[in-house]
DNA sequence: AGTCCACAGGAAGGGCAGGCGA
DNA sequence: TCGCCTGCCCTTCCTGTGGACT
């Protein structure tokens, strides 16, 4: 009984939900998934992209391409852009191309060089078993399979930072040399990576063969971040959906980074989401800012809660002792409080030294401020303050004490 | 100019967990 | 299943350092 009146009750929530006069007409042009049909301001990079990778179109081996450029600077877009028109190039001209698109993040694809090169083989129909097979037979069976016909293939392997972070260069110098292996078929490479210093410790070798072609992607400017929130807005949002300035508020919020256009999507697309759960007729600035300070909430919560306990407690202790002596502390003292904490709460104790690195991590992580600063007579040390408002201090603070059972 | 403080941070290596491959 | 390898976390030991103080 309870259960249909209260079921009744959530399907009147719904059915109004769904009655409510709608701010956005399809959020999905907002998210990472979406595939515009314009790229503005790239058409430059595309240009250039699909230049070197011409003459897999008349079956003959592009130059191997790395692209590289900040988070949000629109390679994967462009460079997907560029296959997507190839292939629909080649199949019309009958050409025998195939591009594969890897992302070297996923989980148990690109973990070791083995899953990576069975996951290749799998694309290409042919089965190999998740594990087993010595490294050299797999390369083999891949080879095979490819080199059964003639034809060209791109390998797009995006974040490939992370490939080598995990299963070092010897993959890469594998398949920058893969075409002295094959016969009838040919393979580029095209690696895309926001590090951009990550060639430098590559094998020589490997970064020249990889570095045939290089393509720097620059930042957009808040003018540039602009025009590409006008364009996926019309897809996102209802006309008039959007108040005066709340483009170029998100915008200017995203170029204050570093000219990061999926932090600004992101940012436009929270902001549609707080206007629409506050029934507001459009998006308005107060919006964004809304959305800035959820987003900026939201982003240090989570990398709190991920760290490991000895983090967080050497968080704790820093909040712990800012308390009493605002607006900064130094190494030392977080330590002996550390001490302290740990002893009466059971925790293990790590080391001076220890600690000292789990600060800079907390640093990098933007949830603290450490310096480096030194006071003469008196020693060099770090100068400490944290890097949030006092709102998120507290719920920090509620999340420590809850997960660190303090 | 020399000393000295309170660390920063590099190097080397131990212990452990988990994955790989025969 | 089990030895081997690798990566991660951590300790120990050490050298380096900016600037107040003598």
């Amino acid at each position: 009984m309870w259960r249909n009146m209260s079921s009744s009750r959530l399907q009147d929530r719904f059915n109004s939900y769904l009655e409510e006069e709608h701010i956005f007409e399809n959020k999905r042009a907002l998210t990472i998934k979406y595939f515009p049909s314009k790229i503005p301001h790239r058409e430059e990079y595309i240009n250039k992209i699909a230049d070197i990778l011409a003459p897999a179109l008349r079956v003959e081996n592009p130059s191997n391409l790395f692209v590289y450029g900040k988070t949000g600077t629109g390679k994967t877009l462009s460079v997907k852009y560029v296959m997507e028109n190839m292939e629909e190039v080649a199949e019309k001209e009958g050409v025998s191309l195939k591009c594969l698109y890897i992302n070297c993040n996923m989980r148990k694809v690109a973990d070791t060089e083995y899953r990576l090169v069975a996951h290749l083989a799998s694309q290409f129909g042919e089965d190999v078993p998740s594990t087993g097979l010595p490294t050299d037979e797999v390369y083999r069976i891949f080879y095979d399979t490819i080199d059964d016909e003639e034809r060209v293939i791109l390998l797009i392997l995006d974040e490939i930072d992370k490939l080598i972070q995990k299963s070092g260069d010897s993959i890469l110098y594998n398949l920058t040399r893969i075409n002295n292996e094959l016969e009838r078929s040919e393979l580029s490479l095209i690696g895309i990576s926001n590090n951009l210093t990550f060639t430098e410790n590559l094998d020589s070798r490997v970064k020249s063969s990889l570095g045939e072609e290089e393509i720097l992607f620059p930042p957009y400017d808040a003018k540039q971040l602009k025009d590409i929130l006008k364009e996926r807005g019309k897809d996102a949002f209802y006309e008039d959906a959007l108040g005066g300035g709340v483009i170029s508020k998100c915008a200017a919020y995203a170029a204050r980074e570093h000219g990061d256009a999926r932090r600004a999507l992101n940012l436009l697309r929270v902001a549609g989401e707080i206007a629409e759960r506050k029934n507001a007729s459009k998006v308005g600035e107060e919006h964004v800012d809304m959305a800035e300070r959820k987003i900026e909430r939201d982003k240090i919560l989570m990398g709190v809660r991920k760290q490991p306990t000895q983090s967080k407690l050497v968080l704790y202790s820093i909040i712990d002792l800012l308390r009493s002596k605002e607006p900064s502390v130094q190494t030392g003292d977080v330590y002996s409080i550390y001490k302290k904490i740990s002893n009466q709460s059971g925790y293990r104790q790590l080391t001076q030294r220890r600690v000292s690195d789990l600060i800079s991590e907390l640093d990098m992580l933007g949830v603290i401020n450490a310096k480096v600063i030194s006071k003469g007579r008196y020693g060099r040390t770090r100068e400490i303050s944290l890097g949030m408002s006092d709102p998120i201090k507290q719920r920090v603070v509620n999340l420590l004490e809850n997960e660190l059972k303090i």
